[in-house]
DNA sequence: AACCAAATGTAGGTTAACCTAACGCGCTTT
DNA sequence: AAAGCGCGTTAGGTTAACCTACATTTGGTT
């Protein structure tokens, strides 16, 4: 109800894995939240009173939480941008699953639509040429990580 | 001196922005750094001692500031991240310069060096060859940005 | 030398996000 | 029916990062 300013990224991502929680298990307990979340579940409870407050769930003590339609629009839109990033990361830069998965989970929280847009632009662009993609795969091979310690030729 | 773990985002912005007073100005006064940053002088007085705790930089109340050799290091590094990042986002996808400037900011404390070693040479791939840059700019025009509310293609 | 304003520092408060420890409750299980 | 267990909750503590309000220091002017 208190529909101010935007989630702290820690709260977003709370609703995402209840949004996963729900899709598969028709409805998300404390203690799953907890471990998906790898936090304890005090730590839930504190979150999901904040989430209540801000009208993204409805959360009664010892009831099953259930998502607002204002939830379940965010929550669908941030599912959607983490699958696109963690996807452009994989299948177009070829970083490593499991990395891709952990950067998309931060970078989702602060990139804008249209940034993403543009990216997916960009993705489609390459992506969708066979030669090009070729030609791309092989300047940067998935998997093969810069050696650790090696002098990049101008350092990030 | 405790170098344990990473900084985190707020402490390497602090760090960006010494790194930029003292390339400008030779010294980084705390006035300048709030300012900078956007907070108050109190603020940065603990950032600083943060910093100073974890062996970035040598401050004692009423002294210069300055980096230690690890301080120096790591915001040359965190610096070039952002730029290399604000550049990605303007000249390759076209995306408003003052909201690039802003993400960079964010994204560059959660992408990966690989990552973004990665991005370096989708750009390169794409910016390297003319008539390629060309076909994605026709795609992809700079600026102009999707309706605020129109419902894009699929939702991001 | 005395003084003021800008720069700096301290004290103490707030909020978010976590934690640990302890409690309450419903369900088996003995 | 008492004991044990898992889940949920509460209470209360910690840390980072901010704030406001007050105190101090310092350098330039009179």
């Amino acid at each position: 109800m208190a529909k101010i300013g935007k989630l702290s990224e820690s709260l977003e991502d709370y609703l995402e894995v209840i949004h996963h929680l729900v899709a598969e298990k028709r409805v998300a307990r404390v203690r799953d939240i907890a471990h998906r979340k790898g936090v304890k579940m005090s730590s839930v409870v504190g979150a999901l009173r904040r989430l209540s407050a801000a009208g993204y769930v409805v959360y009664r003590a010892r009831e099953f939480v259930e998502m607002t339609e204002l939830g379940e629009e965010l929550s669908r839109q941030l599912v959607a941008r983490h699958e696109f990033l963690t996807e452009f990361f994989v299948d177009l830069l070829g970083v490593d699953p499991e990395i891709a998965e952990e950067e998309a989970c931060s970078v989702e929280h602060v990139l804008s639509p249209d940034t993403m847009v543009r990216m997916r632009r960009l993705g489609r662009f390459v992506a969708g040429s066979e030669p090009l993609q070729e030609r791309f795969r092989a300047l940067n091979p998935a998997g093969a990580e810069a050696d650790e310690d090696a002098p990049l030729p101008d350092p990030l």
